[in-house]
DNA sequence: TTGTATGCGTTATCAC
DNA sequence: GTGATAACGCATACAA
């Protein structure tokens, strides 16, 4: 390996001075910074980041931790986070937690020994308490996303949960629905209470009775198995004409449901669901849905937690961001006469 | 920071015990060995990862290089990346190319610097040739994933892009179509210059003319405009019956331009397109597609680059894998009479 | 079974 | 402007 002392050498120099060169600091006449520039390139020498690090007590990587990486919801927000990250010098480093709390531990341990200057965390639900705990014992600053855990001060981006559910539901009154049913994310994750209060809230505002039998909690990941889901349905009488889904994915794994039963959506039965499908929102059925602007989760995110680093010392009072969530209506809801 | 020293002064043992305990190395009596684990609980002492990668001259960190980070085929392929790397005690950190040059310069650049042991690289193409050379000349261990670049020898997982093509031809004629268009990615990238070659012997092989006219190149990236493919389609005479699509990315933008003008799929005109559209394969117009193993893609990859990293010293031969793509065969093809 | 000295590649401090 | 030295936290080689 070409070391800073191998490129000292040769440009018989020191090597601070190589140093000084790398890093623009210090005074060095314009021959002597030429010159080393010179031997750097003609030796391929790169910069060891590793030692770096060491003596700067920094690494410049930040980490986010996503619980899902096949959702687009996650990939675009994994998208707004990068650029912000890059913009301010920082490299990404990246994990999936599969909305588990075993691989979020796993992940936790990577971050703590990886030494990483913060975290984006989106937290798979309630129990990651202690993981944030870890984290604020071991002075790594982070930023939570999408999703809130009682017990824990911090700054954080989140999505207007209780307002979107409420307007799906709304819609689907609008649109004649009076029977509506709801498929939610585990009640251990806070934007899946808030949906759920957000629909209980358009079935009053519309003097519609909440019946909690009309309500589905399940996982807001992908689903190893649909039958409780069918039988859950099955058991519905009167059947409901429409159904709101937690997130996209719960969405997915519905029409999944439709399908093996050949039921069309919108002609049999309506959906809407929280979050887009990112480039698959141009398949069908086209579906209406809660829209967040999950690049701006990232990027503000990331914004946010490179504040809080750069300002270590100073006490930012903590902050919280709560974007909109827009309805986008499209044609997955029938309407009723 | 809590240091080895800190834990060895409270222990009342050397800082090489400590060292000892953690790594398992090395006789340590069990007694010094309990009293040792309390006292790193006591003070939540987290090993310095950055500090023995500089000594050891390893980070444990690999590198994973994808293209289009909003696409399930690099998302699942990143899935089983990820669980490879984990399964052989290497943490992953990754980063999205958007299939520009420019982009994986930035992030050759980052991996250098940062010492990553190895590198899994969907290249962006054959101009990605430098790259390639640089880490070679640093000694970085890669895998190629996906695509091949001419002009380096190495590790790689390719697909089976000529037959995958030729099949999705042959399946589209067994159906009745004679006028099959092909929307492709860049010359630039190997698996757009397979693909088309099947495509060719696909029509051939059906005794069906090959016209170039017939053809759109652009790349397989999401697309800013699909203005261009438009006017490319309006001029085509006859107009074709089916379209094969380079890649999902470009099947959904082919969708997109039908959505905006009205034309229905499978009734209007038929579609096929190389890998899947991970979980969105079940909303319509449900697709028949030359399905990757996106997964394998990157578990199989990860396997051969920690090998390779492992027995850095004996001169393994260069593997090459390559994977059948399997027609699933679905609804957004017409029979034609 | 345990401890001491040394070095990994870099930068901060202080001296010249 | 430039250089010598120490330090970052840890593990290897060698002693004891």
């Amino acid at each position: 390996m070409v070391t800073i002392y191998d490129v000292a050498a040769k440009a018989s120099v020191s090597a601070m001075t190589v140093s000084r060169v790398i890093n623009n600091t210090g005074k060095i006449s314009d021959k002597t910074r030429a010159k080393v520039k010179r031997v750097m390139e003609e030796l391929g020498y790169v910069p060891n980041q590793t030692a770096r690090s060491l003596v700067l007590q920094q690494t410049k990587l930040l980490f986010l931790l996503i619980t899902d990486i096949m959702n687009p919801f996650y990939t675009t927000l994994a998208r707004g986070a990068e650029d912000a990250a890059k913009r301010s010098g920082y490299r990404l480093l990246f994990g999936n937690s599969d909305e588990s709390i075993e691989k979020e531990s796993d992940y936790v341990t990577t971050i703590l020994t990886t030494r990483v200057d913060g975290v984006l965390v989106a937290p798979a639900g309630d129990p990651s308490l202690p993981h944030l705990e870890s984290l604020r014992k071991h002075k790594v600053p982070f930023v939570l996303l999408d999703r809130e855990v009682p017990g824990i001060e911090c700054d954080i981006v989140l999505g207007d949960s209780k307002d979107g559910a409420r307007r799906l539901v709304e819609h689907l009154v609008a649109k004649g629905h009076r029977n509506i049913a709801f498929v939610n994310g585990s009640p251990s994750v806070s934007s899946a209470r808030l949906r759920l209060q957000g629909y209980q809230d358009g079935m009053k505002l519309s003097d519609l009775a909440y019946n909690e039998r009309y309500v589905f909690e399940t996982s807001f990941g992908p689903l190893s198995d649909l039958t409780e889901m069918g039988q859950w349905l099955d058991q519905l009488d009167p059947a409901p004409t429409a159904i709101v889904a937690g997130n996209n994915v719960l969405a997915v794994e519905i029409l999944r449901l439709f399908r093996e039963r050949g039921i069309s959506v919108p002609e049999d039965i309506s959906i809407v669901c929280f979050d887009d499908l990112g480039p698959y929102s141009e398949v069908e059925p086209f579906l209406t849905v809660a829209a967040q602007q999950a690049y701006q989760f990232g990027y503000m995110g990331m914004q946010m937690l490179v504040e809080r680093i750069q300002e270590r010392e100073t006490a930012l009072p903590w902050k919280k961001i709560v974007l909109p969530a827009d309805l986008v209506i499209r044609r997955s809801v029938k309407t009723l006469s």
